[in-house]
DNA sequence: CTGTTACCGAACAACTTGTTCAAAAACATA
DNA sequence: TATGTTTTTGAACAAGTTGTTCGGTAACAG
């Protein structure tokens, strides 16, 4: 890919960052990202087609560096589809946001967390669905598959929104904890 | 109450509920709004500074009559925060969002939902919170308050996600037992 | 060195927002 | 019914935003 493009495309991304952390989306202007990245309007839109087309392309990049394409080489670092066991998985997620990856948990934190968590879940619920059967501690099976799932990553997603409102007191480990007693995941 | 204002309100919030179940809020204008009320700009701006305004007025009025003023006279209706027992609050909201009362179920179904979500959160809260010591079916000491009634919400709401998601295919009272069993609140 | 591609910046039309004002209509009260 | 108050109307307005266009300039690849 030429360098102007991932140049001008990680100057869009950075200012939108900048601007997510500070400001509402909808109030953000298309002449205000241009502004902080320094960048020209006609090369805005020959990137992206829109603002909601930015979000969104951001947005797949943010998450698909968390749930998919994670760099297994660098650092020795492990891809979360292949966490030994069952309760490395979420103890893993947790450790990440605490890390600040990618901005995640600035982004997280801010006044457009919404706009995030609602991608954040998405992810998470192939995840989830894929690791079933060995999270699951409750194993009631009157309760239908597609239910219990959306319930764990809601309370997933829950879990990470009270640790942050009430100020990141928790370790990861104290909080992947408290997420399995009251989600009901087995911790074996 | 004018008579005048009070029919000018009314136009307002029912052009929006329409535009609500068809389109993304942000992509709403307050000149569709005007067309469909048929109503003066100048008169909406009368009522309401922006549409973010309508939008918050609408939502407390809305989630008023659900939660708070429930007008008890009427009916034989047995406000919420009166329901006899801790079982009946949740049935009585789910059957409540069965009946569309109010068009909540429109607007908890349209592409919108996060909007109406949110404010539907936050009022549960206070009603979860102030019931908790009967509700609570886990009683753990170890986890904090506020995470459990967190929790708790987060669940309910995300039972009425998949609820409408799937189709709508449970009464009332299957959906009660679904969300007391993954929720672990006490059915006494 | 050359052809291709991306960027710039300025200008542009179309649309949206929120305000203003005077005239008309609806209201409340006596 | 008569009177004074309040609301609605419609049109016009400035200010700001969006997405496009285009000729000139710079960066790239081979």
């Amino acid at each position: 890919m030429d360098r102007r493009i991932r140049k001008t495309r990680q100057a869009i991304f950075t200012a939108f960052i900048e601007l997510l952390s500070k400001k509402e989306y909808s109030q953000i202007t298309v002449a205000e990202i241009l502004q902080r990245a320094d960048v020209g309007r006609a090369t805005f839109y020959a990137h992206f087609e829109t603002k909601d087309y930015l979000l969104k392309e951001f947005c797949e990049e943010l998450f698909c560096h968390l749930f998919d394409v994670e760099e297994d080489n660098q650092k020795g670092h492990v891809h979360i589809f292949n966490c030994e066991g069952s309760s490395g998985v979420f103890l893993h997620l947790f450790s990440h946001l605490q890390k600040n990856d990618n901005n995640l948990l600035t982004l997280l934190s801010c006044a457009n967390n919404d706009l995030f968590l609602k991608y954040f879940k998405s992810n998470l619920y192939t995840l989830v669905e894929s690791r079933l059967d060995q999270i699951d501690g409750q194993k009631d099976l009157s309760i239908p598959k597609s239910y219990r799932v959306s319930v764990i990553c809601a309370c997933f997603v829950e879990t990470v929104k009270w640790w942050i409102d009430t100020g990141r007191k928790q370790t990861p480990e104290k909080l992947t904890e408290y997420f399995y007693k009251v989600a009901q995941i087995s911790s074996n």
